[in-house]
DNA sequence: CTCAGTGTTCAGTG
DNA sequence: TCACTGAACACTGA
């Protein structure tokens, strides 16, 4: 599930349900791989008590903020998610960490192929993983200029740039590839060889698509009908867009869906 | 049974 | 040291 959009519902739904509440007990199981440098116990003591004073997200990580530091911090892997109910018996299969507040609620952080981390934050902007972190589209989109600027130094494929972290923070593999088809470029296509009206195109069209599915709260059958997103995966994919047909390639060590016939 | 996959990290290379 | 590449990681479901 999660880019930068998904990450941005899962702030969303935990800020609605969390904020100004205290957390009264902390469930965990053992984890070794989700947990990073901090033990269960441990990551459970710091959160005891504590009230929540702000859900803070910059690219893919997301962190809390409470009455007292350290802050929980969370990056979700390939499939994490938050998970809210009130009844334990509601607690979904692979959870790792659950938040009791003090009105009942409860909060899930759940992560079936552990490529997760759950971790606590001294200084969360400061320190890694958020310092080492680009700029985030949706908050801090650079101006054109000063993105060409950025682009134009680099010697990697744009799509390698593209999900590059410390670039772009919470861009992935299926808004790069979206990115890329709207901008009308080829994913291979070397930063270094983009004019200037094709990096005004890549700017424009990253702006769009990440405000768009934010405002969409990430769910995919509110994203607009045109979007490649609909016809490369699932029982709906027709593996062809406006009638052109997609193609797959190995790009940056990804699956790269893109259009050759209009991406050049 | 095999393998791809919405992500990151780290060793190796130039 | 820096930028970049590709394998490794973990596990489910197609």
């Amino acid at each position: 599930m999660p880019e930068l959009p998904e990450v941005e519902s899962a702030r969303r739904l935990a800020e609605r349900h969390l904020l100004e509440k205290t957390i009264e007990k902390v469930h965990t199981v053992p984890d070794a791989i989700v947990y990073q440098d901090v033990t269960p116990a441990r990551f459970a003591r710091a959160l005891t008590g504590r009230k929540v004073q702000a859900l803070c997200r910059k690219g893919k990580q997301l962190w809390m903020e409470l009455d007292r530091p350290p802050s929980p911090g969370f990056h979700f892997g390939m499939t994490g998610s938050f998970h809210v109910y009130t009844s334990p018996s509601d607690r979904p299969r692979f959870w790792k960490v659950e938040l009791l507040m003090d009105d009942g609620t409860r909060l899930c952080f759940r992560n079936v192929r552990r490529l997760g981390r759950l971790r606590l934050l001294h200084d969360p902007t400061a320190e890694p993983p958020v310092s080492r972190l680009g700029f985030d589209p949706l908050y801090e989109m650079p101006s054109v200029a000063a993105f060409s600027k950025a682009v134009r130094r680099r010697a990697t494929p744009i799509k390698a740039l593209l999900l590059n972290q410390s670039f772009a923070a919470g861009v992935g593999n299926w808004i790069a590839d979206e990115v890329l088809y709207q901008a009308r470029i080829d994913p291979r296509r070397s930063c270094t060889t983009l004019d200037s009206a094709e990096l005004r195109r890549l700017h424009s069209a990253l702006g769009r698509v990440i405000h768009t599915a934010v405002k969409a709260d990430a769910d995919k059958d509110r994203f607009p009908k045109t979007w490649l997103f609909h016809a490369r995966w699932g029982k709906s994919a027709t593996h062809t867009v406006r009638g052109e047909p997609i193609q797959f390639d190995t790009v940056a060590g990804r699956t790269t869906a893109w259009v050759p016939t209009r991406q050049t």
